[in-house]
DNA sequence: CGAACCATTGACCTCGTTCAATCACAGTGG
DNA sequence: CCACTGTGATTGAACGAGGTCAATGGTTCG
């Protein structure tokens, strides 16, 4: 039996927050010590779900504020039909479930996409957090309002763009977050989606979805093997995708 | 010259916000005098703008934060061709700005849909608020949160329905909003959008969006007169749009 | 080997887009 | 008073992007 609570690598709960080797990453601002001490005094728990996982279920009233360690996972809504739209995909350092914890009901349901780490506080504190820590609280807020502009993103993508350009937007859109965080190496970084998922995400039907990637795939834009994707020309892609290129800020790790 | 910022109705700036005619609604919930002072004391002014105009402008800096105290407003989202995707309606007793108050740079533009009157509040002085009112801080960062509820249901609308199942969940979900502010009588109340608007909201072309909208009119759905829309029939409307009936409860207004 | 899952590809059809013309209705200036 | 203009709504006709149905193949796993 493969106990995914005590998979290959060690535990972190005892490990100081003050050490977190997610926060030595350029992507993220530096914090006091303090701040620090009162995260890791609210963090409860380190835990370790399989792909596929439920991190929050739809509908959930007592949801737990996580943030992602390591992996990746999704939010995602579903009609009663079963139709099933993903609204944005988290990467280590994200949180995950603030919608939740603060509206006290989930409209959406969070799933892990590869094996994950999450550390857990308890959605109880988070008003403490709020009273006692008002830079921590001002972070939060604005965690919030950088995980909407990515849906503001996503929206724009699946409500005006082709298909292709669809393709192409999520494509630079995750390829510049994993950079960041500096998971890619010449052009290329894991890409564990399936094409469900991507269809899902991009508002398109698998099978067209399927036909669009590999014509793209085809016309040089990337390659994807081994689990990898790699970007063969990224200012073609942006171009496709109409972005701009835009700002490597730093964003509050908490 | 009709002069916008001194029209019909006498300004507010001085009017008390203890006596906020909105405050009384039954949406929001009740604030202690403390509270109210605070708000009151943080705004600085009350600002009438023409239908049309822009509250936010795409890409500002130094946007400040609003509450919207009269009228309809959207945000949106233009791509470099044209291409324009309305992410959200905002009706009275919204907060209009938070995001490009926190991100420091507004990703997106917020333009009246009608007339609109607006308490204004100093961006720098949010901060301010998170140090001295945690309360409010709390309520900010919720009324942020259920923003991104309500794009998460637009942008499963946009990928996942079909047109006419997209113009039965935005007006399910107008009717619901403007009946919690008791702009509802007898079933129906103020729609101001035109086609265009409608569809940059939906995600489809002007053309569609006229056929299916006088599709659904003439099969009995709803009626338009007067710039006021209908429900004839609440029930099958929800049922096309796969909504199920929810919750009334209170929110915050800041 | 069979079962499950995922990716791919072809054939066909439809929902939604594009192009274009018409109509209604304000203003507004002669 | 009426022609002139601009904006928004509506409708028809033709086309195309994307959906649906169905079959095939590759992998992994028991």
């Amino acid at each position: 039996m493969h106990d995914t609570h005590h998979g290959g690598r060690p535990r972190r709960l005892g490990a100081s927050c003050l050490a977190c080797p997610l926060r030595l990453k350029s992507a993220f601002k530096d914090k006091t010590d303090d701040e620090i001490r009162f995260i890791q005094a609210m963090k409860i728990d380190h835990r370790i779900l399989r792909a596929g996982a439920d991190i929050i279920h739809p509908g959930e009233e007592e949801a737990e504020l996580y943030t992602l360690f390591s992996g990746w996972a999704f939010r995602y809504k579903s009609l009663p039909d079963g139709r099933r739209q993903i609204l944005n995909f988290l990467l280590p350092g994200d949180l995950v479930g603030l919608q939740a914890s603060l509206l006290s009901a989930a409209e959406h349901g969070i799933e892990a996409l590869t094996e994950v780490e999450l550390c857990v506080f308890p959605r109880k504190r988070i008003w403490d957090l709020f009273v006692k820590m008002p830079t921590l609280a001002y972070e939060l807020a604005w965690l919030g309002s950088r995980e909407e502009c990515l849906i503001d993103d996503n929206l724009t993508s699946v409500g005006q763009r082709s298909a292709s350009e669809r393709i192409a937007a999520l494509i630079i859109s995750l390829y510049r977050r994993a950079d960041a965080l500096g998971l890619v190496t010449s052009n290329s970084f894991a890409f564990p989606l399936t094409q469900q998922q991507l269809a899902d995400a991009l508002g398109l039907s698998l099978v067209h979805t399927s036909k669009t990637w590999s014509r793209l795939r085809k016309a040089g834009l990337f390659a994807l093997s081994g689990g990898r994707l790699t970007l063969l020309n990224p200012r073609l892609t942006n171009r496709m995708a109409a972005i701009y290129d835009q700002e490597g800020a730093r964003r509050p790790l908490i």
